[in-house]
DNA sequence: AGAGGTAGTGGGGAATTGTGGATAACTATG
DNA sequence: CATAGTTATCCACAATTCCCCACTACCTCT
């Protein structure tokens, strides 16, 4: 089970260490790729096979099924760990997560995910907002 | 387990550089094809063995059907790496794909498509603009 | 509070990779 | 047979990636 929050800055040659707590849970072979949100996936490699297993049942004669099996494999990468636990993220991924020096690193049950640190405090805003709403709505129904 | 997304450029002698992680997964004897979506497929030969196995399944009474397994099948080249790692792309190839200097190499699974890097962007932008539906589908796919 | 250990950050240098060009071999055509 | 155009082989430069080590901040334990 992957949790917690860790703020962790990204240097200049591209390298973001992975909470150290969550090192041997995600074992050695890690795949990064396209999440929501505009966020990035980490997932341990039996995740990722899970994934895959189920994209390559998806039939490849329809358009729209095939856009999406096709954004999720070119999307992803295998990432390894360097000798102190960084990974390098590819170009196009950072860019993709709008990814600049601070960044935050979020345990989500089985997978990490990696947010730019902006969108992630406008994201907690948001959900935060919606939760404050959503009591009030519990209020109204008399909870 | 092809994946991951590349930009390399078509030099003026038509040649092309294969990312080099991919190399030993691709093996030596490489087909190259006409795509769907105005890309290039690019598998070894062993996926392409069983993809033609495939297509000689299909009926061949269907008029959609057998002009997609012409096309597949006619607009097919054997390739080979030089001792750098770089294939040549043959003319008709280059011109159904659109292919100028910049061009994206995406790893899908089994096979590789190389894009030109315009006709990939708008690919994405168009797909990204979904990801809503993306999530529902991961739901879908139990992740 | 001090010492020892762990974790995160940054940088230098070697090795690999991508790109472009030069030259040689081959093919087609008049 | 000569010439032009294309393909293959080789080499060189530039950029990126990989691997190693050093520094500092923080936590923990006594």
């Amino acid at each position: 089970m992957l949790i917690g929050e860790y703020k962790h800055t990204i240097d200049s040659k591209k390298r973001l260490a992975v909470p150290s707590r969550l090192r041997k849970e995600l074992g050695s072979k890690i795949v990064i790729t396209k999440g929501l949100d505009n966020c990035l996936f980490l997932f341990p490699s039996n995740q990722w096979s899970k994934l895959v297993e189920k994209l390559s049942e998806l039939p490849i004669g329809q358009r729209d099924t095939r856009g999406f099996s096709r954004m999720m494999l070119a999307g992803a990468s295998e990432v390894k760990l360097d000798r102190l636990g960084r990974i390098l993220i590819p170009d196009y991924l950072k860019q993709y997560a709008g990814l600049k020096k601070n960044t935050i690193i979020a345990g989500v049950h089985n997978r990490l995910e990696i947010w730019d640190e902006g969108k992630w405090n406008l994201f907690k805003e948001h959900t935060e907002k919606d939760i404050d709403n959503m009591a009030e709505r519990l209020g109204e129904l008399g909870i």
